[in-house]
DNA sequence: CTTGCAGGATTGTTCAACAATCTCTTAGCA
DNA sequence: TGCTAAGAGATTGTTGAACAATCCTGCAAG
């Protein structure tokens, strides 16, 4: 193995360059079929193409997706795990539809995870480096130039990768799968709902402001802060579910 | 259908027995040859027939479970998403090897999860019925027996179902499958730790005076002392598998 | 000591077939 | 009319064999 440097010194920038290239082969490796047909079906779903009910019939999406049926149902078992199909045993797999207890549900582990990595952050990071920030500064811009343009539904996504990030933050395998899955499931939420531009305008500004908390490194105002903004947000997506 | 009672008192009680039902029924349902194969996997793994590292041949494995490739690899994923396996492409299936680094992500989500279903009952259930603690208080018990019969291998057992129990008084469907998993991965680390007394031995007591505080409705203080608990017990594994 | 190249073994994927189960329609009956 | 039962058709669950793609091992050459 050739060590383009050698000093002690640079081991943990070695250290680090390392693990961005294993993080580069693993993804170009991924790609199984059946990865990549969960990956179309993800995105039929997440867009709505799929609305919640719908059933995947196995036979028919074989000949779409080109794939044989095993592979197809190792598909529907990635997105199974994600939250994105249920399966019923010998009747087939089936969009969720979630209710209002989901979204209770949702909110509530989002509340919990989201304001803990936050707060965290005062002890863990108390010096965080500027640039563990500029991820969610791009998706604040996202979204800014996104509502501009009137593209709502690019709106949510850029508010959801904002919140992704923000758990990124916490350096937790296992939270950023977990918020993973409670986005993609939150998704399935929004194709029932009439008013996109309604459901994500206000949280533009607040997702901002939240930034610039975090970047002047408030934490534990920040914390509150999107204690209140989650809720918000709940309660929110709660009264349009169920004016529907 | 049946109505072996009809008093309009009882229809609550009848609720109840008819969701026992159809849990059972769901329970004898999901017998698909995958998850029955999962099943048995999932216990070789967790009770450490399996360790660490070790490698799942395809082949080997259609024989001994009785059941087609095809199947076995559904079964492969469903324990994959549950944390007991990993996939690498074009090389197998591997039980997971945990590192400290896992450690400390576990145990800061059990923190994060188990303290705020603690504290949050103070708001959600302030008047808990003693119903819902009694699977809490049969775990201490169990845990409490196996202990007087040096079957530290049953504690461990006890314990982790005394903590699933735990989260499930949330409920939330969504925290009782994200503590599922945590609790099995962490399962996985036991295996690698000489010394099961050492490490479960403190815990009994602890469960039992968490019980204490829950069924005392103390709930602030029962939710510090289970920050402290987990903190320790974090630490105990540390040390434990620093010295292995 | 490293590099390159068989070859054998293992995984990835497909296909066709059959078994098991569900759903829907229809027939029978009160 | 309304309910139950039976059966046909469709869909899913599972299997086994086959082939392709990839990985691992050992050996030979530089």
């Amino acid at each position: 193995m050739m060590r383009p440097m050698s000093t002690g010194e640079v081991d943990e920038s070695r250290q680090a360059w390392l693990r961005t290239v294993a993080a580069d082969v693993a993804r170009l490796d991924r790609s199984s079929s059946a990865e990549r047909a969960a990956d179309i079906l993800r995105r039929s779903i997440t867009e709505g193409a799929l609305p919640p009910g719908a059933q995947l019939s196995e036979v028919e999406l074989t000949e779409v997706l080109e794939v044989s049926r095993n592979t197809l149902r190792e598909a529907f078992r990635l997105l199974t795990h994600e939250g994105l199909l249920i399966y019923k045993l010998h009747r087939g797999v089936f969009v969720p539809e979630l209710d209002e207890h989901d979204v209770v549900d949702l909110y509530r582990l989002r509340r919990v995870l989201e304001v803990d990595v936050v707060r965290g952050l005062a002890d863990r990071e108390p010096e965080l480096p500027a640039a563990r920030l500029e991820p969610l500064l791009d998706d604040v811009e996202a979204a800014e130039a996104a509502a501009l343009a009137d593209r709502w539904a690019a709106v949510g996504t850029a508010n959801m990768r904002f919140h992704q990030h923000l758990i990124g933050l916490a350096d937790s395998a296992r939270m950023d799968a977990m918020t993973g899955r409670l986005l993609a499931e939150l998704r399935l939420l929004f194709h029932v709902i009439a008013a996109p531009r309604e459901l994500h305008e206000p949280y533009i500004a607040r997702n901002r402001a939240l930034f610039d908390l975090l970047e002047a490194r408030k934490y534990a105002e920040a914390a509150t802060d999107l204690h209140q903004y989650l809720t918000d947000s709940e309660v929110a997506i709660l009264a349009a579910f169920r004016s529907r």
